[in-house]
DNA sequence: GCTGATTTGACAACGATTCTCAATCGCCAT
DNA sequence: ATGGCGATTGAGAATCGTTGTCAAATCAGC
């Protein structure tokens, strides 16, 4: 292995650092249709499919998290780069990243418990947040 | 509101007892597909759609599991009552079911630390198992 | 400026899921 | 049993998010 080449050069074009700033520039998960809209009421025309293969560039990089709405649309939202879950209200969509060093030990220990090896675990939690309640 | 009938009357049809018969036959999770497909190979001709709403209503009932895989397809699996989670291999898809107390209690306080009610949540563990590894 | 690899965009293609709606079916009171 | 009637079904069309296609545009380096 010389270098491993997993990641083709990356280049930083007018498109992908539209959609980094547009992902920059809010605080809760959007869908990759509501940022191509987002980018074209700005002037920043950037074509839908070309959203898509950013953000799931970013999503590999880790620079975004990604999760599936209930019905099975994807969604993506800017995060530290520490491992976090999150806490959204069910209602308006509102977020919070919370952690929880407990989950993530109890995990491990379950899975290796079961002899599973290179675990990773997904955890959300919903609810109804406290203006919308 | 009389009797806020949110659960209009249940009839036991062929279809819904086929369906039903089918996800008791296995034990990891399938796709809405693949069941009509089974219920098709077995004789017993089931239309898509209606395995479709089958699953959604054994779903809201709670008698399945409904969970998304990383490409947004729903998946069910029967499941025992006790709310619990599971452990996905991700390379032969094999699954066993896992409780932890301490997340449940987890989530519900850091849920109410911020003012959440009405709490629920999903947690999923995937690692390759000991076969695949 | 030229060249080759990367990236883009418009649009077609896809696949899962939902909708439509007429034909059936099950339940229940007669 | 029988008839009425709302629940249910099925076949196919329609949605909708997402991915594929491929020629044209762009960029890095020479």
């Amino acid at each position: 292995m010389t270098s491993t080449d997993a990641t083709p050069p990356l280049r930083p074009t007018r498109q992908r650092i539209a959609v980094a700033e547009a992902m920059a520039s809010f605080d809760d998960f959007r869908s990759a249709q509501e940022i191509h809209e987002l980018l074209g009421r700005r002037g920043e025309h950037v074509g839908l499919a070309t959203v898509y293969r950013t953000l799931q560039r970013l999503a590999d990089a880790g620079e975004v998290d990604m999760l599936r709405t209930e019905d099975g649309e994807a969604i993506y939202r800017r995060c530290s780069d520490t491992h976090h879950h999150h806490l959204v209200c069910r209602s308006c969509g509102r977020t919070v990243e919370v952690e929880g060093p407990a989950v993530e030990r109890w995990t491990r220990a379950i899975a290796s418990e079961h002899g599973f090896t290179d675990v990773s675990h997904t955890l959300e939690i919903f609810g109804t947040c406290p203006s919308c309640g």
